[in-house]
DNA sequence: TCTGGGGTCCTAGGACCC
DNA sequence: TCTGGGGTCCTAGGACCC
């Protein structure tokens, strides 16, 4: 989806079409007393004038999204909001509302799935899709059906995406990004050389900020350049995983599926505070924010229905530096006292003398509530020793 | 001017078991 | 007294993605 977040605000705010929007930050309490809707209007009517400048922003944060009209100014996603108040002044800045964007999501995915079933869930505004044997999907090399999508898409929400039709996964992210916003762009094996090949590595879904210094090292700085080494070589400077994965990449080549289902590893919620805080002198409030994270954790699975047995924590110290510890326990739980009981275990376990910017809590191990696994661990150990040997003595 | 929140996967050492 | 290979699970950290 293009500049996502950003699109959903403006269907909301169609006054600022065409202005500088970041999306960031969480909902302050001037935002709601600076904007309010004219009598017997919308929310379309609220004047541009009273919305929040960038340049008024203080506090910590990120930009998640940037509109279009934003970018030239330099700002974009994960550029902290200071530094972006610098650079763009004038933006509006609009907290985040991830309900409404969820909103969208399920309505562009359901568009989706009803055009192509086999569909594959990247995050709220990303999928991939296989549409090999959908019907007119081979039609200009998929263009049609790109486009039918994109017509349908557009009908259901107003947002726009842009599509990327090629042979595998790896191939068609990268030809997503070519034409944005609201472009088709389809790569064929035989544009390798041309069209990826010249890109820098960082471009491939997997090349992170230290991969890429690492290769800029060894003087690689497109995929080019890297299919031009050898694949030993490539193993023995990165691994026997990683170096062959980089060598089957920058050959365009990817053999992996398109996956329709996925199960949850892990839950967790985070939060970091408005100022940093100390263990010892913000203890109170520290312990309150602790509980109320373990509470929503706690939500969170009982809501979507799974129990876990690998209770963390998270820290993040002022310098930034993260610290985690983890527990597991031997009943299945999505139990907020016990969740707190085992979290608050972890936490004695980790330097504290730090003041912390950030603090989380995370459930791991998951398995559906209910499920076979989930009741074998609730009769206890021994029991459950008992249970899985009766299971194992009834397979024969 | 400091840098969100929610995830996944990988690595590596140690405990423990056969 | 010194010495095997597996294998799994747990834990901590880190890279990366949306």
């Amino acid at each position: 989806m293009d500049a996502f977040y950003a699109s959903v605000e403006l269907l909301r705010y169609p006054q600022l079409k065409g202005l500088p929007v970041v999306i960031g930050g969480s909902r302050r309490r001037e935002d709601e007393a600076l904007r309010h809707v004219p009598e017997g209007g919308t929310l379309a009517d609220i004047p541009v004038e009273t919305f929040p400048l960038l340049r008024d922003y203080v506090g910590r944060g990120v930009i998640t999204t940037a509109t279009y009209p934003a970018r030239p100014f330099g700002v974009g996603s994960a550029m902290g909001l200071m530094k972006a108040a610098k650079l763009c002044p004038q933006a509006i800045i609009l907290p985040v509302d991830f309900d409404e964007y969820r909103r969208f999501s399920r309505i562009f995915k359901k568009v989706i799935t009803n055009a192509a079933p086999v569909m594959e869930d990247r995050g709220v505004d990303e999928v991939y899709i296989d549409f090999t044997v959908v019907p007119d999907g081979q039609l200009e090399g998929g263009r049609v059906l790109a486009r039918r999508i994109q017509r349908s898409i557009l009908e259901a929400t107003g947002l726009t995406c842009s599509i990327g039709v090629a042979p595998n996964k790896l191939l068609a992210k990268m030809a997503s990004e070519f034409e944005k916003p609201n472009g088709v762009s389809i790569v064929y094996e035989s544009d390798l050389e041309t069209r990826i090949w010249p890109l820098p590595c960082r471009k491939v879904n997997g090349i992170g900020p230290k991969a890429d210094e690492k290769l800029q090292r060894f003087g690689i700085r497109t995929i080019g350049e890297l299919a031009a080494r050898d694949r030993s070589w490539l193993i023995e400077n990165f691994g026997k995983a990683t170096g062959a994965w980089m060598h089957e990449m920058a050959w365009g080549r990817d053999e992996r599926p398109v996956v329709t289902e996925s199960e949850p590893v892990s839950m967790s919620r985070e939060t970091t505070f408005d100022r940093d805080l100390h263990a010892v002198r913000n203890r109170a409030e520290l312990g309150a924010i602790f509980t109320h994270l373990c509470e929503k954790v706690a939500e969170d699975l009982q809501r979507k229905g799974y129990v876990g047995k690998t209770i963390g924590i998270k820290l993040r110290y002022d310098d930034f530096k993260i610290a985690t510890r983890d527990q597991t326990i031997e009943q299945f739980t999505a139990d907020a006292k016990t969740i707190r009981l085992t979290a608050g275990r972890c936490l004695k376990r980790v330097p504290l003398e730090r003041p912390l910017r950030l603090l989380g809590v995370r459930v791991g191990a998951l398995v559906k509530a209910g499920s076979q696994e989930a009741r074998m661990a609730q009769v206890g150990s021994t029991a459950r020793a008992e249970a899985e040997a009766a299971m194992t003595a009834s397979l024969f």
